[in-house]
DNA sequence: AGTCTGCAGATTGTCAACAATCTGCAATCA
DNA sequence: TGATTGCAGATTGTTGACAATCTGCAGACT
């Protein structure tokens, strides 16, 4: 009876898990994974988190749990109540609305700052992504092109070279995506619009206009807001009637 | 009989304390302590936090202290470090100048927000701030002048009415202090500078005039970094020589 | 002398048990 | 019938103990 342990049922990661055990406590482990369940949306929004359940799951004991929780907590992706337990935080339309103003902020900055501080090859690599959105749009593929504006943002992000700001950043996301994925999926007509701004943003990044940078950048955000908004009033008043 | 435990030492508190527990658990008031003792200076930058220490101090086990801890680095203000510890975090001069660059652009939402937002009677009470730090401008105590500008910006960041706003701000800002705290006694001799500055954006906010309010709070960020980095520069080069 | 090995103490990581609180249901009484 | 009280199970809050890791120093070896 080597393994008595419940056992993760794959061998390759075996190894290495011992390896990652080594720099990363139980504690984080637990924390990084239950923020990729929540941001992607395998825990729905207002879920209670049992701490026996989660502990058992992921084969660890309450105590990390705990800790992870906390961090969760801290980052705004969970609200603890005590003696009644934690729940997966609900961000309403409301909240959300200035999590878009913050964010726009940001983005803002990050567009004046990587229009400083960008190079030549993250400008291609911007233009690569776009491409690919060109692509993704035909085949109307929400999820991909959820993907790739992800992954644009956030290259533009590390393109501003400063840390803080890029932590800021995707804190704010991250609370964005918990309403964006308490509601129901993103509406795929806008997507073209999307593009041309996204298009537009890089040719701004590109020749270093901060200001239109920014602007553009602050526009691009705001105007997704409105976008959401358009789309809960018009497409599903609540749920029914 | 009734008091086998160690018993704070204040009579008044004692009955209150009870009434906390019931709504707060000891890893928040654990958070909260630490938070406080960090900000205030009374733990020094690059100091190491001992578990059993911190534990101890506070009366409560090691499991509390460990939560907090985990709060505590995700709001940036510890970094721990697996099998190490975990240390008040120290912020370079480098990082210090992302904080302010992120810092800048969330007081320019700030001041935009708070020109739309704000009431008469919070005018009335910025105005009275900007009076008190006349009074104490003369007087030169820093300290009391550090207190005002704080104050002041917490009020500004209130009349705002964006809570996603406030809560970043004050985790950007509570950073930033990590950093003056670990320099020296702020310079006194630009006082009356800023306090003209706080004047100027009380004015713009007053009339509502919300291009003027953010660029003036942007302005007033960006220069405070200028006079620290300054400051440093000529006062202090490192420790003596 | 200098480097390496191997302990001993201290500190952190994790776990399991105990205490306190909450929630829902059933029995009781007006 | 309706409200209330009292319990039982489940869940969270806290603690103390055990295991693993790190740090510094003393002693041995080249």
């Amino acid at each position: 009876m080597a393994t008595n342990q419940p056992a993760a049922a794959e061998p390759p990661t075996a190894a290495q898990a011992l390896e990652l055990l080594r720099a990363q406590s139980l504690a984080t482990l637990v924390q990084s994974e239950l923020e990729r369940r929540i941001i992607a949306g395998e825990i729905a929004a207002g879920a209670k988190l049992n701490e026996v359940d989660v502990a058992s799951a992921l084969g660890v004991s309450r105590g990390p749990v705990r800790e992870a929780f906390r961090a969760l907590s801290q980052a705004g992706l969970v609200s603890v109540e005590k003696n009644r337990g934690v729940f997966v935080r609900q961000v309403s339309l409301a909240e959300a609305s200035e999590y878009y103003e913050v964010r726009a902020a940001l983005e803002g900055l990050i567009g004046r700052l990587a229009a400083e501080r960008i190079t030549a090859e993250e400008v291609e690599q911007l233009r690569a992504i776009v491409r690919r959105m060109h692509r993704v749009q035909k085949s109307r593929r929400a999820e991909e092109y959820f993907a790739l504006n992800v992954e644009f943002h956030e290259l533009l992000g590390r393109a501003a070279r400063n840390n803080a700001l890029l932590a800021n950043y995707r804190s704010v996301v991250n609370q964005l995506d918990l309403y964006r994925r308490a509601t129901i999926s993103r509406s795929v007509g806008n997507i073209p619009l999307s593009t041309q701004e996204h298009e537009a943003i890089v040719d701004a990044v590109a020749v270093r206009n901060k200001a239109k940078a920014e602007s553009l950048l602050v526009q691009h955000v705001l105007v997704s807001r409105e976008r959401l908004r358009a789309s809960l009033a018009t497409a599903t008043p609540a749920s029914s009637s």
